[in-house]
RNA sequence: GGGGAUGUAGCUCAGUUGGGAGAGCGCCUCCCUUGCACGGAGGAGGUCAGGGGUUCGAGUCCCCUCAUCUCCA
């Protein structure tokens, strides 16, 4: 009986746990705090910070199943996944790690053990690397644990060495990699080994150790870390692999289940699967790439993370259709991964509904594109082929992919399979290289890096220098708004100084603040910081524009010293807005209380998508397939400002993240996924433990009891993105203010009515109609007044050269009307010229028409009106049969139609 | 941040050097008809995304804004 998936992956974290670390659960895909990494590549992320010492952990031995993603750059193309049988998009990264504590001689023993011990491979299997230079590790495989010395090879740089960036740890690694067998060989050659690292499939490297044991400064020159660690990383889709003795990983539990579910969808037989591999590999890989995603809070989009969710999926559906579904099925695929993993990934339960919901939508949007570009493909074929051509211009293809989001591989599929042509690759590539060139970047993300490190430096010092604790700015914005502190840096144009005067702009850090910093969708305190204590030289006070946390336990307050002289080292009263912050403190408690109210109006499926907490609104967006309608929304708020008046008791506490796991994946406790949690986090509840209202993960700041809230009333309810609306929403003083202004509206425009605030609605609609009303019997007096003139003119027809003229200056209150009237001649005439004239807002309009018959002797209505209008200082123009025409010199209307008759005249005999 | 595309009736969309705002489906009324997208007659429904400009005249041309789609960074 071979042990399955699941099964390999608790026992290796049984395994770590047993000697001593610590289970860490995987922390999401989207890292926190680093905007230069797009997803988590490797299970150290989440490390990072304690392996640079910036962040203390209460273990020092740790081991996880990291949730990982690679998609393009060293270690991974997209183009490869499928066709390759071992690589992935997303994947399991199992790994021990060392904070400081144990070294080389245990990470060996520990990979040894595990592997033989746990997974009971064959010694025998295994080969070893190690860094050409590190006798140590060398001495470790051959001595201490007894492995023969051909069998552990030593390599260069390039295989057996890491570091993080051009600066920081770094270190010597050591590789274990399985042994298929001769057999599997591909490369053919006799001397075929690990050692020759050509690529070869008999060979697997499946863990990789690195010893974290040097410090890289930027000159290059490395030195020893005072406390080395150790960053293991082995996959789980190939150990797997190795213990089920799958040659790919596809073959393995991991996959056959989803692979079996997509079978299932097309009826496929064994001889078909086989036939569309490559597809169907696609298609198990994606559909877990893109379940975890959505289930860590990335939503399909155009840039970063989102594009490249977009990019899966799509890639996706469009195998799909290969292997021949027609409609949405990647939903399909995405419950079986979340059947298959939820039980360890418990946020892909709580998550179910709303993950099921993004994938069919975004599914459903990349059909439509398709059949949109199919369309236009077929249409430029069409064009290309009238002129004879068979290869579709470079311009073109990219045309479609930039514009229409219609891939060029595709475009070629198509163009090929369904009319023969060919795409112009070269023309593609130019207009590619251009577009890319005109679209350009910014570089703010670089400079953005550079100045992180500026902060981790003045953090380093503080810290080294005492002035702030291991644990960095004391930080409470929780108990009150006031604080006393010390001022321990300034800093002034990302320099360090030591005073700073009145009207400069700084950067001020206390070792305590009680400004909060922007965090969880509620925006930073404003407010100001003073001087202390009396007695010294000059009071200073310094206004607070914003608060930041470039680094963790660094709180960096910025704004401009109004008043005095500040030097490092005095004591200082932190004082943020209090009035501002209530009201924020108001909105926030109010978000919790409208998130919970929308669920339960709405259903289970809403998930808190984005939230913005300010002072004077709070926007809520979540995850809802259509719009919330005005009956919800009414009854939404009704029942929200019905807790709010319940007068809940608002309490927060500390609680282990591991101890609420399971009530969040049941969706008791509300949390936001994406969120990186700590082992100890903060629960807001609303309403005590005997009657409580909801439980949120929030590090927010909330008013004491719910009536405190005030009211809140929505003001708008929108889209913000495909699947996602939009709600926002005012509390206390602008509520209040909103409200009686518009009481004042209602009453100002009840007594213009005459009628009660009640009645105001009705008496407009019916004033309204009214209104309709009395527009339509004006026209229809207006037409009637029209007929009347029109008889009465028909006689003044007269006749130039056989031809029936009419030229008259009519009243019409429109052109329309005018356009009427010249109907009613055309048509009584039978064959004639009829050109009107009449002013229209004191100006001269003319309209003439022209029947058909009259127009193929020469008579143009365009060209006999725009000659008209030059009297009046206009122009006009239009169809041969009819024209409008119009002028600014009212005074000269009867002199300018009097031409017509020489006009007609004149265009019959040159026609 | 930048490039491109789209925005017209409840829905899907036409709309030609700038010169009458339209079609199909849906809706309402009436007629015909016991049947599967029946058929016929009539009707309602539009700030042509919003704002500014050019022009005698703008759905159409120019500029700005917004929304959606899409690509690049």
């Amino acid at each position: 009986m071979t042990m399955t998936s699941a099964e390999a992956r608790q026992a290796f974290l049984d395994y770590f746990e047993k000697n001593g670390h610590t289970v860490v659960s995987s922390s999401s895909l989207v890292p926190s705090d680093d905007p230069t990494l797009l997803f988590v590549n490797a299970g150290m992320v989440q490390f990072k910070d304690a392996f640079l010492g910036l962040e203390k952990r209460a273990y020092q031995r740790a081991a996880t199943s990291q949730k990982c993603m690679r998609v393009a750059g060293k270690h991974n193309d997209l183009e490869n996944v499928g066709p390759s049988p071992r690589h992935h998009t997303f994947f399991e990264m199992l790994g021990n790690f060392s904070l400081g504590d144990y070294f080389k001689r245990d990470a060996v023993r520990f990979a040894y053990e595990c592997l033989t011990g746990v997974y009971g491979l064959p010694p025998e299997r295994i080969y070893y690397t190690v860094h050409t230079g590190d006798d140590e590790a060398f001495d470790l495989w051959t001595k201490e644990m007894g492995i023969a010395p051909e069998r552990v090879y030593r390599m260069g740089d390039a295989t057996n060495f890491w570091q993080m960036a051009d600066v920081g740890p770094c270190g010597p690694t050591s590789e274990l990699h399985y042994d298929w067998g001769e057999e599997f060989c591909t490369c053919g050659r006799p001397d075929c080994s690990v050692l020759l690292d050509n690529g070869c499939e008999r060979w697997l490297e499946i863990w990789n150790l690195v010893f974290m044991q040097f410090n890289q400064t930027a000159d290059g020159s490395r030195t020893p870390l005072p406390k080395p660690g150790v960053d293991t990383g082995m996959g789980l889709e190939r150990i797997v692999s190795a213990v089920q003795n799958k040659r790919a990983n596809y073959e393995t539990d991991l996959f056959t289940p989803i692979i079996g579910r997509v079978q299932e969808l097309l009826a496929h037989t064994e001889a078909q699967v086989e036939e569309h591999t490559v597809a169907y590999r696609v298609i198990a890989d994606h559909g877990r790439a893109i379940t975890f995603m959505i289930g860590d809070g990335v939503m399909p989009g155009n840039e970063g993370r989102a594009s490249v969710l977009r990019l899966i999926l799509r890639r996706a559906a469009r195998y799909g259709r290969q292997a021949g579904f027609d409609g949405p099925f990647l939903a399909k695929v995405a419950d079986k991964v979340i059947e298959e993993m939820g039980d360890h990934y418990i946020e892909l339960k709580a998550r179910r509904q709303f993950i099921l919901n993004v994938i069919t939508q975004e599914e459903e949007r990349f059909l439509k594109t398709f059949n949109n570009g199919l369309e236009l493909i077929a249409g430029l074929v069409k064009k290309l082929k009238a002129d004879d051509k068979n290869q579709i211009p470079g311009d073109e293809v990219f045309k479609l992919y930039a514009t229409y989001g219609f891939p060029k591989d595709l475009t070629l599929l198509i163009a090929d399979e369904e009319y023969g042509f060919t795409i112009d690759e070269k023309g593609y590539r130019a207009a590619f290289d251009e577009h890319a060139k005109i679209s350009g970047g910014s570089k703010i993300g670089v400079i953005a890096v550079d100045m992180l490190q500026v902060y981790a430096d003045l953090f380093d010092k503080l810290k080294s220098d005492d002035a702030l604790p291991e644990s960095g700015v004391t930080y409470n914005p929780y108990a009150g708004t006031e604080l006393p502190g010390k001022v321990v840096a300034i800093l002034r144009d990302g320099e360090s100084i030591d005073s700073a005067e009145e009207g400069q702009k700084i950067e001020l850090v206390l070792n305590a603040t009680s400004f909060y910093v922007e965090a969880g969708g509620q925006i930073g305190d404003k407010g100001q910081i003073v001087q202390q204590t009396a007695g010294q030289a000059t009071p200073w006070q310094m206004d607070v524009k914003a608060v930041v946390k470039p680094v963790n336990g660094l709180i960096v307050h910025e704004g401009v010293l109004a008043r005095g002289t500040v030097k490092v080292g005095y004591e200082a009263l932190v004082m943020v807005d209090n009035q501002r912050r209530w009201d924020i403190m108001r909105n926030h408690t109010a978000t919790h209380v409208l998130h919970r109210e929308l669920r339960r109006a709405l259903g289970d499926h809403v998930a808190q998508a984005g939230s913005l907490v300010a002072p004077d609104r709070l926007r809520f967006d979540f995850s809802h397939p259509q719009m919330v309608t005005q009956s919800d929304l009414e009854a939404i708020e009704a029942a929200v400002n019905r807790i709010i008046l319940a007068d809940f008791p608002v309490l927060t506490s500390y609680k282990g993240y591991n101890e609420l796991k399971q009530a969040i994946g049941a969706g008791e406790i509300m949390a936001l996924f994406g969120e990186k949690y700590g082992d100890v986090v903060r629960v807001v509840q609303i309403g005590d433990d005997d009657n409580t209202y909801s439980r949120e993960l929030c590090g927010g700041t909330h008013v004491q009891t719910t009536t405190q809230i005030g009211s809140l009333h929505i003001t708008s309810e929108g889209s913000a993105a495909a699947g996602i609306r939009r709600i926002e929403a005012v509390t206390g003083r602008v509520a209040q203010e909103l409200t009686q202004q518009r009481l004042n509206t209602l009453e100002q425009t009840a007594g213009l009515l005459k009628v009660s605030p009640e009645e105001v609605y009705e008496r407009a609609q019916s004033l309204v109609s009214q209104a309709q009303d009395s527009d339509k019997k004006i026209r229809e007096l207006e037409r009637k007044l029209a007929r009347v003139e029109f008889e009465g003119m028909l006689a003044q027809a007269g006749e130039v050269n056989g031809v029936k003229v009419v030229a008259l200056k009519v009243d019409a209150p429109d052109v329309a009307m005018l356009r009427e009237m010249s109907d009613w001649f055309r048509d009584r005439l039978g064959s004639g010229v009829v050109v009107l004239g009449a002013v229209i807002e004191n100006r001269p309009s003319f309209i003439a028409a022209v029947t058909k018959d009259l127009t193929e002797q020469g008579l143009h209505a365009g060209k006999l009106v725009k000659t008209v209008a030059q009297v009046v200082g206009g122009g006009g123009g239009g169809s041969p049969t009819m024209a409008t025409a119009g002028g600014k010199d009212a005074a000269r209307l009867g002199e300018a139609l009097a031409k017509v008759n020489t006009l007609v005249c004149e265009a019959i005999n040159n026609p």
